[in-house]
DNA sequence: AATATATATATGTCTATTCGAATAAATTGA
DNA sequence: TCAATTTATTCGAATAGACATATATATATT
């Protein structure tokens, strides 16, 4: 179900594309980790997958990830397209978030989930 | 009606925060100017009074905004106390913002509104 | 083709948010 | 105390957002 070619995040979309708990969880979780798949999201988060299913298509939408299909599964990642001051901002926020709940046990959570066989979690190196 | 202990923003507070046009308008400018008062940012992203009012309301009770009364005028600042994770998050997305509508725009407006006698627009240097 | 798995969407409902209009409150000066 | 000015709050209506449940789609395997 690939979106290709999404719009570049409005100041406004960016805003409000944080602006859900649970949407907040998932773009902090993607500074951290490269790209993870939905079920790692769900187990991760801790909610229904339609749930899941319909944050992610919300921040695809408004440009902030793109998504790859391998097989069954659909990993998503921040949109490398982003412009630099959405990324930096979304960074400077989680940097703030890493240390508090639930954030930081979302990001412990990220290696005991599901994954589809032999694939390797790529952490982010942040400086 | 000076609010004056506020909560820290927690991140989500925050990106609520941001999550409607005219409170990031608001944001964005005090991010480039050291205070304005109610009647300034009513003119300048010019909607109704009352609007401006509730907006202002919703940022200091999340503790975004520190107010300060100076007879009639109520002068509105980014809260000193903010978290540094906070401050560099909305800096990151002004940067963004100063050359798009109507962000651009209303800081060109600021010095033609509305101001108490003898008072003078304190700009924020950016670097 | 049939089944299993992962993900996406549709539907109806409920809640939260936003708005304009009207009104209230606070401060100043006459 | 009265009037003028600035800002805040209340109210009801309209809108948008989020949710769970049920169902659909896409891919892989048998």
């Amino acid at each position: 179900m690939c979106t290709d070619t999404p719009n570049l995040l409005s100041p406004d979309d960016f805003a409000l594309s944080m602006a859900d708990p649970t949407r907040l969880r998932i773009l902090v979780l993607l500074t951290q980790v490269e790209e993870l798949c939905v079920c790692q999201l769900t187990e991760t988060i801790g909610v229904l997958q339609p749930k899941m299913s319909r944050h992610l298509a919300i921040l695809r939408k408004k440009g902030g990830l793109m998504d790859r299909r391998e097989g069954l599964w659909i990993f998503h990642r921040l949109h490398p397209d982003m412009p630099a001051w959405t990324y930096n901002s979304l960074r400077a926020l989680a940097s703030g978030c890493l240390n508090l709940q639930p954030y930081k046990t979302d990001l412990a959570k990220i290696a005991d989930t599901c994954l589809p066989e032999g694939y390797r979690i790529k952490m982010l190196n942040e400086e």
